[in-house]
DNA sequence: GTTCTCGGCCG
DNA sequence: CGGCCGAGAAC
């Protein structure tokens, strides 16, 4: 007789993705338990670190206690990774070089419909959750993007972005401006390809055409040349950025040293 | 080769 | 003490 080992449902994970829980059951450490994760794939996952980085940035696992496989919205502070937007640092007026995404945080580590789906006697319901995580939208609902701008933490507006010549807007209104808002919206709320409007018949008369699950640009190609340029341009960012960490964690030293020296004076 | 399992390190 | 992961055992 094998012994079945339950794979269970858990609670802060969509279908598909089951939980496991082993008993050592030889040796010194006879009796402590390892948790495993099996994704809809079936993919093993033995530690948080394993599945957060199968996940990427698309996810906080921040609260999400991995022994138990639920949220705990309570056991959050204490990470010491505190994230640097509070307190000192930005009294101090330093700059935040917190580089993690703001991600919004469900009862669910993933995307999901804040209304909740329930059955009812004698009706029938949409029981395809995935599906129903597709609300209707508002046409042309960008525009609403308008006049929100970036600033940096002094409120001085950064420079908008450059877009390549390749991207045309569509719609009632062509600024150059919504369509970076509709298409930086499209890559931010969909892990799906962005391709634009494809059919030429939204170019003509997109209050009918449009396609609602992409951006209002015309379909566009990405070019070798232009993924080579933007190769470039991590780089260059990502080179930008270490120099900032590095002067950083070195101003931060200093400082330190400074607190000392001044505390034994 | 892959999967399972426990040891042991490290915070 | 518990999370995490290496590595030997098992298949």
């Amino acid at each position: 007789m094998i012994m079945e080992r339950k794979r269970t449902d858990c609670p802060a994970l969509p279908p598909g993705w089951k939980k496991e829980e082993v008993i050592r059951k030889s040796g010194l450490s006879a009796g402590k338990s390892d948790v495993y994760y099996y994704s809809p794939t079936g993919k093993k996952f033995r530690s948080k670190p394993q599945l957060s980085r199968y996940l990427g940035n698309t996810v906080d696992l921040g609260c999400f206690d991995f022994r138990t496989g639920k949220m705990m919205p309570g056991k959050m502070q204490k990470n010491k990774q505190r994230l640097r937007s509070d307190n000192l640092n930005m009294i101090k007026g330093k700059l935040d070089l917190n580089t993690a995404l703001p991600i919004r945080q469900t009862a669910s580590i993933f995307k999901q419909p804040v209304t909740k789906v329930v059955s009812h006697p004698n009706n029938k319901v949409k029981t395809d959750l995935q599906k129903a995580t597709e609300q209707p939208r508002q046409l042309f609902w960008e525009k609403r993007l308008k006049g929100l701008r970036s600033s940096d933490v002094t409120e001085e507006v950064l420079r908008t972005m450059e877009l390549p010549k390749g991207l045309q807007s569509i719609g009632p209104d062509s600024s150059d401006e919504t369509l970076l808002s509709a298409i930086a919206s499209a890559l931010h709320m969909s892990s799906a390809p962005i391709t634009g409007q494809t059919s030429t018949a939204a170019e003509k008369n997109p209050a009918i055409w449009l396609n609602s699950s992409q951006p209002l640009c015309k379909a566009f190609t990405v070019t070798d040349e232009d993924i080579r340029e933007q190769e470039l341009k991590v780089h260059q960012a990502r080179r930008c950025l270490e120099d900032a960490l590095m002067a950083d964690s070195v101003a931060r030293a200093a400082e330190s040293t400074r607190d000392m020296k001044g505390r034994a004076a």
